[in-house]
Parts: C-alpha cells; sequence; structure tokens
DNA sequence: TTCTGTGAATAGGTTCACAGCT
DNA sequence: AGCTGTGAACCTATTCACAGAA
C-alpha cells in the first residue's frame, strides 16, 4: 500500500470525531474542513488517497464516509491494550473515556511497586510486572500503554516487543528503540509545554 | 524573526534533555542525533538556524549549547501556569515532575464541580473556576492547561484568552478557536492510538 | 583527521485550479 | 450551479555533500 503521511492519518481521525456527531445527512468537503480547522481542497486529498467517497455538487454521506473512515483507521476490530505503569498518568488513561469509546479496551494494568499492586483499578487489579510476558503468551495484546518513570520504559518495551506487541504508546519523556516492524508513538507533554514557551519567547 | 518550524523545535528540546544528562564535556552532532533518534545533518541544521555553537573538528560544548538552547526555548524565565479542570488528567498533570523541572509552575487549579472545590491538589486549594478572571487579573499567567470535558473547553478557552492568557496546553479532544495572537497545543490522545490502530491495519 | 556549517538537491506535504459528475 | 477528484504548482522540511576550521 501507497505511503500515507502521519498527518493525513490524524485529520481523518479528526474528521471521523465530527462525522460522528454530525445531524444531517450529508456534509461538504468544505464544512467537515471548518470544522476540523483545515481547508476543504486538504479534506478532498485525504480522502483521495483511499478512494473516492463523494457525490459532486453534493459532498459526502455522513453514515458512509464515517464507516469508511472507521474502516481506514481499523477501528472496526476493537483492541486489547495493556498498561504498564500505574502512577497518576497510567491512572488517568485507564479512566480516560475517550480509549472506550473508540474501541479499545484496557485489558490489564502492570506495576513494580508491591504498594500498588493487587489494588483494584477501574474493575482492574493491578498485577506485578514480572507476570507480563506469561500473561501476554495467555492473552496477546497488540497494543500497550507505557506510563513508566523515563528509567524504565525501555526495559519496559523491550519486555512487550519480546511479547509480541506491534505498536506502543509511549507517556514516558524518553524516545524508544524498537525494532522496525513495531510502531512507537511518544506523547511528552513537558516537551509541548516548550514549544508553547518557545512561542511566547519569540513575538 | 525568521519563522522556525515546530518540528525544529521540537526536536530542540528533545536535545536539550540529553544535553542535560550528559557526561563529557563535549558532544558531537552524530551523539545528538543518536541519542534523539534524528541524523547528524539535522541537528547541525536545526541548530544553525539560531546560530554557530560548535567548533569544527569538535562538538559542541555541553554547558555552552545547554544554556544556548534552554535560552532559545525561552526556559530561563520560568511560568507560572493555571489549571482548568481537576479531573483524572488533571490531577495527573498536577502530579507530574517534568513539569516543575522546567520551570512550569501550576500555581492554581479550577473546576466547576462542588464536591471538587476546596479540595487540596498537591498543596493547591482547587478554586472554583467562576474566580477564574478575577484571579488572573490579580495574578496574570501566560500558559494555562485546559483538562475539561470536551463540551466546556471552547467556554473555558475563551474566558482564558479574554482574562490574557497567550499559550494554552489543550487536553480536551476538540480543535480549540483561539485569535492569532494566542497559541494552542491540543494533546489527543484517542487520536494517537488510532494512528497505531491504523498503523497495525496496514501492514 | 574530525566534525561543523551551509548552499544545493531531493523529497514530501499543501494549495491551486479546473475538468467532470450530479 | 454546486461540489468532488486530481494533476500541477508551490512551498517547506530533510538529506546530501563538501568546503573550511580546529
Amino acid at each position: 500500500m501507497r505511503k500515507i503521511s502521519d498527518s493525513t492519518i490524524r485529520r481523518l481521525s479528526v474528521y471521523l470525531r465530527f462525522l460522528e456527531q454530525a445531524k444531517s445527512p450529508t456534509i461538504s468537503s468544505g464544512e467537515l474542513a471548518r470544522l476540523g480547522g483545515t481547508t476543504s481542497a486538504q479534506v478532498r486529498k485525504d480522502l483521495s488517497f483511499f478512494g473516492s467517497f463523494g457525490k459532486r455538487g453534493l459532498g459526502y454521506s455522513v453514515p458512509e464516509l464515517t464507516r469508511r473512515i472507521r474502516d481506514i483507521l481499523g477501528l472496526e476490530r476493537g483492541y486489547r491494550v495493556v498498561l504498564v505503569g500505574a502512577g497518576r498518568m497510567g491512572g488517568a488513561l485507564v479512566q480516560y473515556h475517550g480509549f472506550r469509546q473508540r474501541g479499545f479496551h484496557i485489558t490489564a494494568i502492570y506495576d513494580q511497586d508491591s504498594r500498588k499492586i493487587g489494588s483494584r483499578w477501574n474493575g482492574l487489579v493491578v498485577r506485578d510486572v514480572k507476570h507480563l510476558e506469561t500473561d501476554l503468551k495467555k492473552d496477546p495484546s497488540d497494543i500497550a500503554i507505557v506510563a513508566t518513570p523515563a528509567e524504565s520504559a525501555q526495559h519496559v518495551v523491550d519486555r512487550l516487543v519480546r511479547s509480541g506487541v506491534k505498536a506502543i504508546l509511549n507517556f514516558a519523556p524518553v524516545p524508544l528503540n524498537v525494532p522496525p516492524d513495531v510502531e512507537v508513538k511518544t506523547v511528552n507533554m513537558a516537551l509541548e509545554l516548550e514549544t508553547l514557551s518557545y512561542s511566547l519567547a519569540n513575538r
């Protein structure tokens, strides 16, 4: 398959959010653009990589386009997600409603700290991270969320990769090394604040 | 000032993190690149937008480059940050060590929910969001973090903008409208998972 | 010799503009 | 007439490659 840019995928995801809230049966590229903060040409180009979903003179059928984008993004199948790191951030993520809503189900939580192990979080019992490999062998997961301290992140990731995890959402503030068939997305909040600092400093 | 791309700024922020951990007194663009997951040419180009900080044949002085990047990013001055939304995510952010470490001080927390108002969070008392404008008039902040539900985010942002906030880090999963002199960075975690879903679906 | 600094070349993403359906 | 689909033009970011300083 043709290489699609990350920004296109992110925009599709944004369009999807608005399609799901749309009231009218059809929507134009211009309207989607306005909602998603982009241009109508961009919307049409983004969609054109995957096919021709619209009707000229009319726009896009909301239910059809919704279905198509969900399909492109692979959201139909639903995912089992394991979370490593039961700190504050892990806690927020477990509760985060947006994940479940989108078909991402957190099925297990791991931590190192014996004070956390055994406690219940949103219906899940925090397990000792030493069980990570054996658990994943029994119940594989495609996606893991890493919310550990920076120091342990790479080690945890190595173990996840060995256990067959293919995609990792990383909240630890370090770039992670993984083999080319594994996808990592790092969310670094301090870094986001620093870009804001830069824009404040340069005006 | 010449327009610098967001990706350059983000990489500077990554380099800075490694410079602060570096042990040797000098470092080459190749080494910084390896640590930061990029190329040596990229490192040199990024830095060249702001000056010539290295010595040919030698590399960059770690303390000097650290200072220069902190200066470029505007991190020397320190920032007062207000947080709106005392939910799970807000709680995680208040505790997040990376912020304080980098000179971002959360000075107030606001919420709408009377059950949360008055409770202590990390030494701060959660205040009723109705005091937002009067508080900001007394003690202005340049930066706000918005961690409210999607529905209230735009309204909160309008009030922040009217109160003189110039930079917003948004965790609500909606694009926000702000005047051109205000900078917004949105972190949307469900969206990050969706890009991972896409890459799993297309292999 | 090593490693920076930087124009030039390349690649990639966005916008334009218009032909072609409905 | 309205709005899509898309090649072409444009613009921006990355990579190359090499001259030049330590």
